[in-house]
DNA sequence: AATTGTGAACCTCTTCACAGCT
DNA sequence: AGCTGTGAAGAGGTTCACAATT
């Protein structure tokens, strides 16, 4: 298959979210042109993002949003339910265990890990901590399919060099670090300081 | 001033830490090399960034670590310190107000604003919840640079749209949906869902 | 008549390669 | 000799524009 782009990923994902909210307001039928305007993006972005996987519209007509909401969750793998970890049960870890968007969207947080004697054992929402010794038991035995690093920016390696080693094959990063792993390996990062620091920089250097 | 892409902008970021630390390890000197190395990219690559706002390094030597991260800094904007208020203090809110690592690049959080009546007038980390219709007053009476959303979805664009009417350039969007502004307004978004998508793309598709 | 699907043109970002300093 | 700074080449992503289809 032909290589598509992380932006193309992306973009997909709000397709997603923005049929889900037009299904909800029973909205059947949307061309391009309108899903474009949504994102404030053009229109032919959007249908050259679908053509890399397939033909799903109807010329003259536009796209079904039902049935273009099935064909991008199976592009995207959102059929299956993913068990995800969390590593680091720090302010950020704790708010993530709680979010309830994830587990919506089948990302099913199991089993969360923190090295703090203190606060082993004790439950966040249901889910028990355990210490990180036991992480790459925990992430077999479970089948986690992701990890998500909530741990200081000095640990964040180590963990992922243990998982890796454990079979786990994706990381979603909260530490604000450059994380490396093979090739076989991704990682996405969520580096709130990075955005913050370009806000900054517009506001200085464009908004003034 | 040339357009600069906000990819630059966003590994001028990352130089930003990686310098810091190197600092704090005492190391006075380093190469693009090296640098690239640490962040997993080209040499080229962190030389054509720094090129576009002057020249850092020495040939022959390499850069200086505390005068270049002086000059990110200054491109930046990190040396002010911004003011920040966040709207919506769920489980992500409450999170981002203990976060320290803000705080610590200069981005005070220092006014936050919910809906809910029962948690108005209650206190997170010594900052009492103000109702969401003051919000306009306090961000102009608090001079207010940025503002961090992490309402709903279906409430998102209505707290943009008020803020920016009071003057705010600047946010850091955590609700999955695309916001709509002026140009003269930069939204930075930090989608969790989407890049968990991605890792459930990556999985299905590439690494299995 | 309306709207898709797509090759070609265009534009932007990245990498190469080397002249120019230290 | 070593490493930067940068014009030119290359790669990749976006938009145009139109034939094809409903």
């Amino acid at each position: 298959m032909k290589k598509i782009s992380e932006s193309t990923i992306n973009r997909l994902s709000k397709y997603y979210r923005t049929l889900q909210t037009l299904i909800e307001k029973e909205v059947e039928t949307i061309s391009s042109e309108d899903i474009a305007d949504i994102e404030s993006i053009t229109a032919a972005q959007v249908r050259k993002d679908l053509s890399f996987f397939g033909t799903f519209g109807k010329r003259g007509l536009g796209y079904n949003t039902k049935d273009l909401k099935g064909a991008i969750s199976k592009i995207l793998g959102l059929k299956k339910k993913w068990n995800v970890a969390l590593v680091g049960v720090g302010n950020i870890g704790r708010a993530l265990v709680k979010y309830n968007e994830f587990k919506v969207q089948g990302f099913n947080i199991i089993a969360i890990f923190d090295k703090d004697p203190s606060i082993i054992g004790t439950r966040v929402e249901n889910l028990t901590i355990h210490p990180e010794k036991n992480l790459c038991k925990i992430l077999k035995g479970e089948r986690i399919d992701i990890v998500i690093i909530t741990v200081p920016a000095d640990q964040a390696q180590s963990i992922v060099d243990q998982a890796v080693y454990c079979g786990v094959k994706a990381f979603l990063n909260f530490a604000p670090i450059s994380l490396k792993a093979t090739e076989k390996v991704v990682i996405k990062n969520e580096n709130m300081s990075i955005e913050l620091e370009s806000l900054s920089y517009h506001l200085t250097n464009r908004l003034k």
